[in-house]
DNA sequence: GTTGAGCGTT
Protein backbone atom coordinates (compact mmCIF):
# COMPACT_ATOMS: atom_id res chain seq x y z
CA UNK A 1 0.00 0.00 0.00
CA UNK A 2 1.09 3.24 -1.18
CA UNK A 3 0.36 6.94 -0.33
CA UNK A 4 0.16 7.70 -4.37
CA UNK A 5 -3.16 7.42 -6.17
CA UNK A 6 -4.01 6.87 -9.85
CA UNK A 7 -7.28 9.51 -10.68
CA UNK A 8 -8.95 8.74 -14.78
CA UNK A 9 -11.35 8.81 -16.32
CA UNK A 10 -11.51 12.80 -15.48
CA UNK A 11 -13.49 15.63 -17.19
CA UNK A 12 -11.42 18.18 -19.11
CA UNK A 13 -12.70 20.76 -16.92
CA UNK A 14 -10.87 19.20 -13.58
CA UNK A 15 -7.14 20.83 -12.78
CA UNK A 16 -4.70 20.05 -9.76
CA UNK A 17 -6.84 21.93 -7.36
CA UNK A 18 -10.57 20.02 -8.74
CA UNK A 19 -8.24 16.85 -7.55
CA UNK A 20 -7.19 18.17 -4.37
CA UNK A 21 -10.34 19.89 -3.09
CA UNK A 22 -12.08 16.25 -3.36
CA UNK A 23 -9.73 14.18 -2.02
CA UNK A 24 -9.79 16.65 0.76
CA UNK A 25 -12.96 15.64 1.35
CA UNK A 26 -12.07 12.15 2.68
CA UNK A 27 -8.64 12.77 3.99
CA UNK A 28 -5.14 14.96 4.23
CA UNK A 29 -3.93 15.54 1.07
CA UNK A 30 -0.15 16.35 0.79
CA UNK A 31 -0.57 17.05 -3.61
CA UNK A 32 -2.42 16.64 -6.33
CA UNK A 33 -1.31 16.91 -9.65
CA UNK A 34 -3.46 16.31 -12.67
CA UNK A 35 -1.52 15.50 -15.73
CA UNK A 36 -1.28 17.74 -18.56
CA UNK A 37 0.61 17.04 -22.49
CA UNK A 38 3.53 18.95 -22.26
CA UNK A 39 3.34 19.58 -25.68
CA UNK A 40 -0.34 21.15 -26.05
CA UNK A 41 -0.72 21.87 -22.74
CA UNK A 42 -4.22 20.79 -22.69
CA UNK A 43 -5.75 17.77 -19.91
CA UNK A 44 -5.46 14.09 -20.44
CA UNK A 45 -7.98 13.76 -18.59
CA UNK A 46 -5.98 11.98 -15.68
CA UNK A 47 -3.84 12.70 -12.69
CA UNK A 48 -2.40 12.12 -9.24
CA UNK A 49 -3.09 12.54 -5.56
CA UNK A 50 -0.74 11.49 -2.85
CA UNK A 51 -2.33 11.43 0.38
CA UNK A 52 -0.76 11.97 4.38
CA UNK A 53 -1.32 8.11 4.62
CA UNK A 54 -1.61 4.80 3.13
CA UNK A 55 -5.14 4.17 5.20
CA UNK A 56 -6.82 7.80 4.48
CA UNK A 57 -5.34 7.30 0.27
CA UNK A 58 -7.39 3.26 0.46
CA UNK A 59 -10.42 5.12 2.21
CA UNK A 60 -10.33 8.06 -0.60
CA UNK A 61 -9.59 4.98 -3.69
CA UNK A 62 -12.59 3.14 -2.01
CA UNK A 63 -15.03 6.33 -1.55
CA UNK A 64 -14.11 8.17 -5.01
CA UNK A 65 -13.65 5.21 -6.91
CA UNK A 66 -16.70 5.43 -9.54
CA UNK A 67 -17.74 8.76 -8.46
CA UNK A 68 -19.82 10.38 -10.29
CA UNK A 69 -18.92 14.11 -12.00
CA UNK A 70 -20.20 15.59 -14.96
CA UNK A 71 -21.25 12.88 -15.97
CA UNK A 72 -18.31 10.43 -15.58
CA UNK A 73 -17.24 7.76 -13.58
CA UNK A 74 -13.94 8.10 -11.60
CA UNK A 75 -11.57 5.71 -12.05
CA UNK A 76 -9.50 5.96 -8.80
CA UNK A 77 -6.59 3.37 -7.92
CA UNK A 78 -3.65 2.75 -6.00
CA UNK A 79 -0.31 4.52 -8.23
CA UNK A 80 2.26 2.79 -9.75
CA UNK A 81 5.51 3.35 -8.27
CA UNK A 82 7.36 6.03 -10.35
CA UNK A 83 10.88 5.66 -8.78
CA UNK A 84 10.84 2.07 -7.73
C1' DG B 1 -13.77 26.33 -29.24
C1' DT B 2 -11.58 19.38 -31.30
C1' DT B 3 -10.32 14.25 -27.89
C1' DG B 4 -11.49 9.54 -24.06
C1' DA B 5 -7.50 4.82 -23.03
C1' DG B 6 -4.40 5.30 -19.76
C1' DC B 7 0.03 5.60 -14.79
C1' DG B 8 3.14 11.78 -14.19
C1' DT B 9 7.50 16.89 -16.03
C1' DT B 10 9.81 17.60 -11.04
Amino acid sequence: MSNNIYVGNLPWSFKDDSLKELFEEHGEVTSAKVIVDRMSGRSRGFGFVEMASADEAGSAIEALNGYETDGRELKVNEAKPRDD
